[in-house]
DNA sequence: TAACTTACTCTGTATTTGATACTAAAAGTA
DNA sequence: TACTTTTAGTATCAAATACAGAGTAAGTTA
């Protein structure tokens, strides 16, 4: 399928699927785009730009996003700790891919706006 | 910011987030590479390709993918009803955007599941 | 001594999701 | 005739997830 990818198979079966849930994930990609503009930002003020994200969430996706190695950690024993979040080369990769997506959504909305309201009006 | 595209703003303020989180959701994008990929299917074959999904969940994304003007939606009165879901023009240049990404993803998994398995052991 | 700071975690509630059963209405089967 | 099958969903309830808001450590400032 597709080539090579099966995405018929349960995402533990599918890496594609896994790989995505994890990049593709709404917060996550604006977390990952506020990192690629500032480069480097501590947990407040990411809670700042990614506008809506609970505490929980954010700290959460962290951790995923680290773990896949989208991004870097550094927490400095300051009292009070100073924890700096970066994009790691690799997350730096994706992140010019979904700044394509973005590109497009933003290029595109009107149109997707315009359908939407027609569509209520059927 | 990022040139025109405020992601600062909620969602009701910033087209680009809606537009975003209806065509980057999870099961979105798998009903769409599906679509892509057949171009034309009926709701139990989707759900059978979209392996997991629920009636609920389908039926809802079709809906919302509909209104948004990336699938078409065509009923037959027969009986039983025939329903066929296809990609407008403007789904399949969307389509054309995820296969890129799935892409990624698929030649970057072995690197992501590499660096999820040795974050584990730290 | 109290207040402030940061990077979270915890708790209780609200929202989403998922599994399952159910529907109409005709055609096929025993 | 009675029973089963088929399709594209919807209804329903339980389970998973998300969110808002309070709480925490622990040193520095007023």
């Amino acid at each position: 399928m597709f080539g090579h990818i099966d995405y018929r198979n349960p995402p533990e079966l599918c890496p594609v699927r896994d790989v995505m849930s994890v990049a593709s994930d709404q917060w996550s990609i604006l977390i990952l785009l506020w990192l690629g503009y500032f480069s480097v930002l501590r947990f407040n003020k990411l809670k700042k730009y990614v506008y809506g994200i609970s505490n929980k969430v954010l700290s959460q996706r962290l951790k995923m996003l680290e773990a896949d190695g989208y991004i870097e950690r550094k927490a400095y024993p300051e009292v009070p700790i100073r924890v700096e979040y970066n994009l790691t080369e690799f997350g730096r990769l994706y992140v010019d891919k979904l700044l394509d997506l973005a590109e497009w959504m933003h290029d595109n909305s009107p149109k997707v706006m315009a359908n939407r309201k027609r569509y209520g009006l059927e």
